[in-house]
DNA sequence: CGTTGGATTGGCT
DNA sequence: GCCAATCCAACGC
């Protein structure tokens, strides 16, 4: 959690095989912290979720809904499970392929929400427990930060529980954000196949 | 062992 | 606005 602000404004960087480098200036991101009910640290340890519970600065990347990666970075020491989700970028480099791996060429749309933030950046559960500060796939930079007065604070987006915490951290204007609303989703739209 | 629901997104009605 | 895609773990029987 206090972390969590301080990433805004980083440089999140790519490297793909082929040399390529994917970069993007981070803005928006949620903290999950241990006993918190939406987190899956507060689930029990299997391979689903084991880089949450490792050492910190690793990434830790999950799959959800079917189709869709996260990426989190890991902040607190092994057995604490915690994790920020990075949930917006603003692109920086390597555009065109990004829009090549979103099948879109709408900057403000290639990274605006996690999902389409590890799609953007060919990120997936290969690069599960990648070390952050020292990996060579992908990593993260300095950057520029996010002075305080610039962040603004809220709910988290999609989750049903802990709504009492503000762990949500963007940057206040940016036009990259995710378009997830914070807040339980509307109404419970999973499908009811009992009748 | 079968069903449900989730840190989501994109496409169709 | 509503639903499908499609994987994992918790929970109910």
């Amino acid at each position: 959690m206090e972390v969590a602000p301080d990433l805004l404004g980083r440089t999140l960087v790519r490297a793909l095989p082929d040399g390529s480098r994917l970069a993007g200036r981070i803005v928006e991101v949620e903290a999950y912290e241990p006993g918190d009910a939406a987190s899956h640290g507060n689930r029990r340890m299997t391979d689903f979720n084991a880089t949450m519970f490792g050492a910190p600065g690793r990434l830790y990347v999950y799959f959800t809904y079917g189709n869709h990666w996260m990426m989190n970075v890991v902040t607190r020491p092994r057995g604490d499970a915690s994790a920020v989700l990075l949930r917006a970028v603003e692109p920086i480099d390597g555009i065109p392929i990004m829009e090549a791996n979103r099948g879109r060429s709408l900057v403000t749309d290639l990274c605006s929400g996690p999902g389409k933030l590890t799609k953007a950046l060919a990120v997936d559960k290969s690069l599960d427990g990648t070390d952050l500060v020292r990996g060579h796939d992908v990593w993260i930079e300095a950057g520029d930060p996010v002075a305080a007065e610039h962040i603004a604070v809220g709910i988290r987006v999609g989750v049903s529980v802990g709504l009492d915490k503000d762990w949500r951290f963007v940057e206040r204007g940016s036009g990259f954000l995710s378009k997830g609303k914070p807040g339980p989703p509307s109404g419970s739209r999973r499908r009811r196949t009992t009748t």
